[in-house]
DNA sequence: GCTAACTCTGTACAGCGTACAACATAAGAT
DNA sequence: ATCTTATGTTGTACGCTGTACAGAGTTAGC
């Protein structure tokens, strides 16, 4: 399997070289692995993708999986550009607000679906269909601002930066489970530290604190933010 | 060394656990684990941080790192809040537009300068002493907006996502130095894969790519994006 | 049937975090 | 001055990781 990651990432490319057909047959595919990664992931993190797991998982040797694969880091790159691939692409009709609130909420929906996706930075993912693909629906989200091209890519950057941040606030943090207990055990410490010095962050973050447990406030401050974002937009177009 | 994480995060405040007097002395201190764990994290980023190099650099045997922190993860949090304490906090003069921007520069620099605070996410880190005064700090910076306490912080942590994101554009991707290389192996094959499909994404792509080897490109994108922050801010005050 | 191309597999290595037990050292108790 | 006890230091060892490499098994084309 001496294929390149970019043949890898069009592997369903008509052009796409197929490898020869000699030898034995694969009891696997490349696909087959990215999804048995993806899902893997989805179920335990992305710690849990392990080589060793992955041929487990597959019924095939842990060194079987580099037939398919060439290295971890990019399994990682298929496995983003697979999801992105994946992902429903929202309509197009409606105005330009519409529509890119229409992206948000679908990133949103993928970022919280597959929440490793947060961990995988390679730039190596911009080669990717799914992400080409993706790439060139969200910028026509875009349509009927007045923005050059530098600025319609920086707007869409906007934007997803938005939502990549509502995602990772949203999502249950890497010790989540633990934090209960946690909190028990260093909130008396922590008082007898903090005296009552910062008054402000004292309250504000009780505030917030209780808020975030509150069912209802994630979603209103993704509301808050995503309307901030949107006037941010048509301000930055002078008004579409 | 029992002491738990919460009395290493204070470990300067009068009233925190000293640690016995018995025994030999500590040929090293918790800071000092730290600072050459931090100071390894800005050379060689935060993978070279391991427990082995770190007592190498500190002239002390890998087991006895442990003496003074409990875990690696333990050290992630103490280096995350070691760089805040340690960051210039921005002064408190001028309007709340003047204010905020400077929260948003002082952040960028901080992100800049350690990139690999970008890596740690871990909530522990919102204990520790340089945390609070940053959030207690930067709370302030937003006196003047018609917010509540949940919006106040709401809108802080909208205007941090932000420098995140610009931060993470910025900095010196993993593989930055194999990029060249790699596109010059991948671009023939990429433009045969694509064919004339994606128009829009390769035009707007392209036009971007060569904004970026602008040198004056991130600095206007990041122009652009504060002053839509500051815009959606003033907006969801209802006008300052 | 032979050869070349291909898949599959087991072994092995260097690196990681860290549990644990043994030892060295210094202060407090007697 | 001696003993006790708390602490710092260290080496060894375990299980885990990604993956290089060599060899064995399998199939298509010559």
């Amino acid at each position: 399997m001496p294929r390149e990651l970019i043949d890898l990432l069009w592997r369903d490319h008509p052009t796409a070289p197929r490898g020869g057909t000699r030898g034995p047959r694969s009891r696997v595919t490349t696909g087959a692995v990215v999804e048995a990664a993806s899902a893997l992931a989805d179920a335990e993190g992305l710690a849990a993708v392990t080589v060793r797991r992955l041929g487990e998982t597959l019924g095939i040797s842990t060194m079987s999986v580099y037939t398919h694969v060439n290295s971890r880091d990019d399994l990682l790159v298929l496995m983003a550009d697979a999801a992105r691939a994946a992902m429903p692409l929202p309509d197009r009709t409606g105005g330009w607000r519409t529509r890119v609130r229409r992206v948000a909420e679908a990133n949103l929906a993928l970022l919280v679906e597959h929440p490793w996706l947060l961990e995988i930075d390679d730039d190596r993912t911009a080669f990717g269909p799914g992400t080409i693909a993706k790439y060139d629906h969200e910028l026509r989200a875009l349509d009927g601002l007045a923005l050059d091209d530098v600025a319609r890519d920086a707007a869409l950057t906007f934007v997803l930066d938005f939502v990549h941040g509502a995602a990772r606030a949203r999502r249950a943090a890497p010790h989540a489970e633990e934090m209960p207990e946690l909190w028990a055990r260093w909130s008396a410490p922590l008082a007898r530290y903090l005296g009552d010095a910062y008054p402000v962050a004292q309250r504000v973050g009780a505030a917030a604190g209780e808020a975030m447990n509150a069912p209802s406030s994630p979603a209103h401050a993704w509301e808050f933010g995503l309307a901030r974002v949107l006037d941010a937009l048509e301000a930055a177009a002078g008004g579409a």
